[in-house]
DNA sequence: AATGAATGAGTATTCATTCAT
DNA sequence: GATGAATGAATACTCATTCAT
């Protein structure tokens, strides 16, 4: 086999497992954690089942998966808003609009939940998921801390606002769920003037966002 | 049969119902709702499979009975913070302290969540959910809107308020699962901040509390 | 519950553990392991699959149980032989005919083979039917040494002669598979000459035999 | 394509035709008929399982070629002992020797068995292995008539006889297995005392061989 | 009313075979 | 010819539900 088709084969398999858990992400999301099926798994991979089971062994491996990398990918997110070259509120607002308008956000949220909770998963792992929850909130934190150096955010222990304000995505995400927008539907502002001092001091480009 | 036969049988029927819920509810605490088998819930509640169905023609049933009994005992537990002859902080801090201290908050919160997405829920249930959710919100947005008028709370739409506080609330819950207590606890202080006018009027009795 | 309630309980489940052994112990002589499917097992056992799994955990389970069960009972079926107030050769040729007649003893045969080779046998398991093979072997040799006592049987030493009894019965079992009886059919006798001294020792009363 | 190449092609084909049944003889060797997959035996064949089809229809084709494989060759190997110019005793001590020494004997005689008794195989090929079976059984009764009247070997039916030693083969090889060597290593005098007139009429020369 | 053994449809997983490259 | 990814029918096992006692 020459080096192309080495090269080659990493990219199918990549390219598979990517199309495996998209797969599942959505239909996670459409039918709930338990009532997704393999099949359904990979018809909406475009896949047949048994080539499924040769880039996963198990369907909780997707699952575990699917945790994993969701975990990771909010890492580099939130290390992103972190790094913008803005002013504090800027950064969570980017953050925050982002984070609301990703349509697979609920489905995480649901699977995180699930990770962390059910007495069906190994201990370990969901050690494993506690630990890199409370990780991810580090950059938050420090985000939150830069923003009361400047006099934006209210006082307060950062990490405890950093789990407080995560909390409050998390649970507007559970209420935004495509296709149910409960009453309203939530925007950046709306939820960032809860972190905000009440005396107006939300910077003016940042209040014409809207 | 004899009129206390009745009543006795009503309430041995009664008794059976409640054993059944609160079974399921500790078991799906525990085990998810995925994992929930009918076996698990009949033998927390003490009883044979054969007879669980004696009260419930279904597992689906379970879990909607679930679901509407725990929305009708959180709408009596918000009307019964609304009637406290308290001022309204102290009533959302009354609210806010009790749904934290519940051990079985989560669970309802998961089955909710559930119940208003899965597509293996039949489309009339999830429509109730909703419309008993957004409905369960206007005695918080009542309170909220009371608050508003004392000046203690921030301004805006008050149903909005509550459904970001609510939003908070169960956020909150979803990280703060028994045994999983992640980073520290969340105090009703802490959480009602966040609806507070920035100016130091929190009632000084209110402060005291913790 | 009673305690004939108990009592009766466990009658069921031995009675049902028989029927599924007994099944197993069927299909496979008229399957052959590779091809025996648990619907299979099932149906000959009159019993529903699901309801077979109330009394074995898995197939593997099952065969493990055949070959302990079918190597405890082939040690009291030696024992038996050894007891018998009978001369040597006698005993042998009692052993030796029922044997033969046993209609599901290829089955047990091929079982305990593939219980010793097969990779896909646990290594613990393999080592306990080779021992306990190697510890049948005990009354049968015991049996030998008797008769050599006698005079009736070849000198030798009489484990190792005990081994080469059973590899010929198993050999001959192999090749006398109901309904494809080779040749001629062996008889005891037959077997027998081969352990015996040549001279005319065999007992007058066991010669008249067939 | 010059006649060299088509050599050549025929060669090539043979070769991989013996590979693949090497192989398969191997892995089922090892890891029993039941376990043995397509993509082992391609593995052990050092070929891809796509090449493997190019040289079998299929995996029952692969067992059934093994099967007259396995018996072509024993036929060729007992008259190979036929033909010897030795006498009678020689020629079965020589026999005895060879075939304990084979290292799949093992493994043939399993899948004889196989092929003879499960429903898994088609009746025509059941029959097929059998009367080859009888067939090879006669140069072995030759060859025991032989030493009848030579006054060697006990007297009785030659084919009988040779049913009888040739199932106290197979009975040795199956508990004389790679690793599982039961008790003791069987000889070709032990098996062979079975057949002798016990005179002592052995040769000479034969009981000095080991 | 209570029990838990029995049922069987439903689901995850495996593996012989095919086929595009 | 060679490869191994892809296929999907087949099979072990689960679990909501029923029903005889």
């Amino acid at each position: 086999m020459s080096p192309r088709n080495v090269v080659k084969d990493r990219k199918l398999r990549e390219e598979r497992t990517r199309q495996v858990l998209d797969a599942a992400m959505h239909v996670i999301a459409r039918r709930g954690l338990p009532a997704t099926k393999m099949t359904d798994i990979a018809a909406e991979a475009g896949l047949s089942v048994g080539n499924v089971y040769k880039y996963f062994e198990s369907k909780d491996q997707i699952f575990q998966t699917l945790v994993e990398t969701g975990q990771r990918e909010y890492r580099l997110f939130v290390e992103e808003a972190l790094a913008k070259p803005l002013p504090p509120y800027e950064k969570l607002y980017w953050y925050t609009e982002q984070w609301l308008a990703l349509d697979n956000a609920w489905a995480i949220t649901i699977m995180l939940q699930h990770a962390r909770t059910s007495e069906a998963v190994p201990e370990p792992l969901k050690k494993a998921v506690s630990a890199r929850f409370e990780d991810n909130l580090r950059p938050m934190a420090a985000l939150i801390a830069e923003g009361q150096r400047a006099g934006v955010f209210i006082d307060g222990d950062s990490l405890e606002l950093a789990l407080l304000y995560v909390s409050l995505m998390e649970g507007i995400i559970l209420h935004d769920i495509p296709g149910i927008r409960e009453i309203t539907a939530i925007t950046p502002e709306k939820a960032l003037r809860l972190l905000l001092k009440k005396d107006g001091s939300v910077p003016a480009d940042a209040s014409k966002r809207d």
